[in-house]
DNA sequence: GAGTTTGTTCATTTTTTCTTGAACAAAGTC
DNA sequence: GACTTTGTTCAAGAAAAAATGAACAAACTC
């Protein structure tokens, strides 16, 4: 029960990459992250990733990032990947350097946005064929539904379709 | 890497206790709520609870979710206390019955405001603890510190502002 | 075209999270 | 006060998620 009872434990100093050589601002910002990420169920990696990110004043390469965070190549790859999928990295080149290049998006409206669009509407689309199943049982049913069961089911209906409508609007509204 | 990789992953039927007496509408309900729950980052018992109740005509007792959903008691029972601190679940009482009862909470407006008080106002506030040491580093730092990361440290205070003022006033606005 | 650098993939290991079930407490019944 | 019913807690086991690292591919260098 992660995500819940976390909120009910101690405020437990989370603590970030152990022997690393990374700052006292680095270590900070990143695990502010890291709760942040957690917090919206991503794994702890994707918040190490992004916070070494956003602090570095410059674009930062993939090697940078398994040495500094003590992470593996996999894990960089993979993480650089998923963030860059949701839009909360860029892909930039250096000039006359072959590496690739990260940098943090740090719009507040992209970021969620993007987080939106890669994690809550592939659900709502899923959510639409549940509803199309639910919509025959009920039928099915019959009489044998009790009213306050039907009323349920219609308030699924409308969550869904409130939820539909309002998700591409978030973030539209934010600066 | 959970949530990004479930909505790129092929949709798998989610599947809910295995040989149950479960009804099809039983079944279709719960598996959509935990698809929702998983999405919030809350563990599936959580959904299939909450699911159950939600589609119940009746209240239900612990021993009852223990039977229909073929979870233990231990998992019934911190599955329920977890969102009735959520504000998702009521307890109540029949009379001449000396079981407790629980029913769904279903009003869209106190789901959101006991989720976003329960998980978010707590990262909140230890968000503002991390500020202020950032704060403390920030001032020890002096011209060290490069202008895009002051830049970006100020983001970042301005965030957290951003969301203290917009969480409580999340839910308000739906019926 | 042999060797290097850069990045990805994926089976395996590690870590974290969740569930279980037995022990316990609390309250009721006879 | 012994017995039952109801519910909680928590150590241990099971399951799920995430990180690792070695193998691989792609693109460049000489």
């Amino acid at each position: 029960m992660s995500a819940i009872s976390a909120s009910l434990d101690p405020p437990s100093a989370t603590c970030v990459a152990s022997g690393s050589d990374l700052t006292p601002l680095e270590l900070e910002v990143i695990d502010l992250f890291v709760g942040a990420t957690r917090l919206i169920g991503l794994p702890r990696s994707l918040g190490e990733i992004y916070g070494f990110l956003f602090i570095s004043p410059e674009p930062v390469t993939l090697d940078q990032l398994v040495q500094r965070l003590s992470i593996s190549k996999g894990s960089a790859s993979q993480g650089l990947r998923a963030l860059r999928t949701i839009g909360a990295v860029k892909l930039s080149h250096q000039p006359g350097d072959r590496r690739d290049h990260y940098t943090a998006e740090t719009e507040l409206k992209s970021l969620v946005s993007g987080f939106i669009s890669g994690q809550m509407l592939p659900h709502l689309e899923t959510g639409q064929t549940r509803l199309g199943r639910l919509r025959a049982i009920e039928e099915s049913m019959g009489p044998e539904l009790r009213p306050i069961q039907r009323a349920r089911l219609e308030k699924l209906v409308h969550w869904h379709h409130r939820a539909r409508t309002l998700a591409p609007l978030a973030g539209k509204f934010l600066d």
